[in-house]
DNA sequence: GTGGTTGGCTTACATTGTAACCTACAGATT
DNA sequence: AATCTGTAGGTTACAATGTAAGCCAACCAC
């Protein structure tokens, strides 16, 4: 089982960095439920409990991947004028956190923010600030924008049926059986939406934050 | 340990309605991770597995718990123009929510819609229907406003220093520490967000949502 | 060398959801 | 009245989880 070429029998040591790699590995590909420390310790070639050497607990892995997959996100560029800045930030973190199904569900619970979320949140703010916002008008359009986009990958992950087969069955046989009469906005809506899979959700993001980012325009210096 | 007076040895009869007000009791008391069936069957003064006659299992009881919740939320007047109706639901909406914090972090996982989410659902669409919308503009404004207000309440949620003491020196430890320097934008509106504690998120709140409406207003029949 | 630190393993335990089975009583049937 | 039957509860048991406690071998500075 030897890892490196360089010494036979030795494996390459665990880090704190290595099994919040492969934490996230696990929670994208088997999800959220599949992360056990010992599924963890076992795709590291390594026993549960060592990976307490390393990581206070499962809470501190939890913490460490939600601050991974922020750091992913495109910090909005610091020379664009803040329109296209927050376009460009607001469709990367959508992509970011729909590719990471997972993460949405605990933006909430995990309190504190890590070194990735800080630098990502000075940096909107930053730009919004250099866009001519005042500070609490920032706080404002912060508030607004990331709540957007928070909410939107919400619902597009709560609505997605498409893959997965029973919640399709299901949704489809609620919709069809009794909602027909009892719910009818809501029957005429899904019609509507059963001829567009899921284009419709890009552009609905995007009618959304345009609609946001104009309102923002006009109450900039308010 | 008579519960009814009527008949002295009998106590009231479980049922999955009184499993799920128990369960929502714990829940909002205690909070999501208390609230365990051996737990849930004490409150109800019975054995954990007792609870297995009358829901399948857990899941079916916090689908069961999110659609109590969400049928708490006011629906929107019927009389009442679109805009008028649609503030008086997202605030209600927001009120809810945050009065049952364990509860935006369920939406995501599950799926399908309960009786109260589709009523809910049916009413807004509804209402906006009646207010002009098209049915393609009434999913997007939807949309909308339904990510607004769950991010909203997410991030309400998660900034919400002052009740935990841990966190709050968490917090004002790393603004302090660190990113006084590394973190400038960040640092001066959290100096900002000092003096003013809570009003704020009622203010943002409604800057946001009526950003939101009239944007709409503007976009209703383009 | 030697002594300490460190990174891994082993064992163990409390807590969780829930499957399988048992029992006693309420009503219906005879 | 006697019997049958379904059902709401209890009992036991099990596998999976997070993690505390302690052990041991290999490396390090001296």
């Amino acid at each position: 089982m030897a890892r490196e070429a360089g010494s036979p029998q030795r494996r390459t040591p665990l880090s704190s960095e290595r099994i919040l790699r492969a934490a996230l590995a696990i929670a994208d590909e088997a999800g959220l439920e599949a992360l056990t420390m010992r599924r963890l310790g076992r795709q590291l070639d390594v026993e549960a409990m060592s990976l307490y050497k390393h990581v206070a607990n499962k809470d501190e892995i939890l913490d460490g991947i939600v601050d991974i997959v922020v750091g992913e996100i495109q910090l909005p560029p610091a020379g664009a004028d803040w329109k296209t800045a927050m376009r460009m930030r607001a469709s990367s973190a959508r992509e970011v956190l729909a590719s990471h199904s997972w993460a949405i569900g605990m933006m909430e619970s995990r309190a504190a923010l890590g070194p990735a979320a800080m630098r990502y949140t000075d940096a909107v703010i930053g730009s919004l600030r250099a866009g001519g916002f005042s500070v609490e008008k920032a706080a404002h359009a912060f508030l607004l924008l990331d709540s957007y986009i928070y909410g939107f990958v919400i619902q597009e992950m709560s609505f997605s049926f498409g893959t997965s087969d029973e919640s399709a069955d299901r949704s489809e046989g609620v919709l069809e059986a009794s909602s027909a009469d009892q719910f009818p906005h809501l029957a005429e809506m899904a019609a509507d939406h059963v001829a567009t899979p899921e284009r419709t959700y890009a552009d609905s993001f995007d009618f959304g934050l345009n609609l946001i980012l104009e309102g923002l325009e006009a109450h900039r210096d308010g």
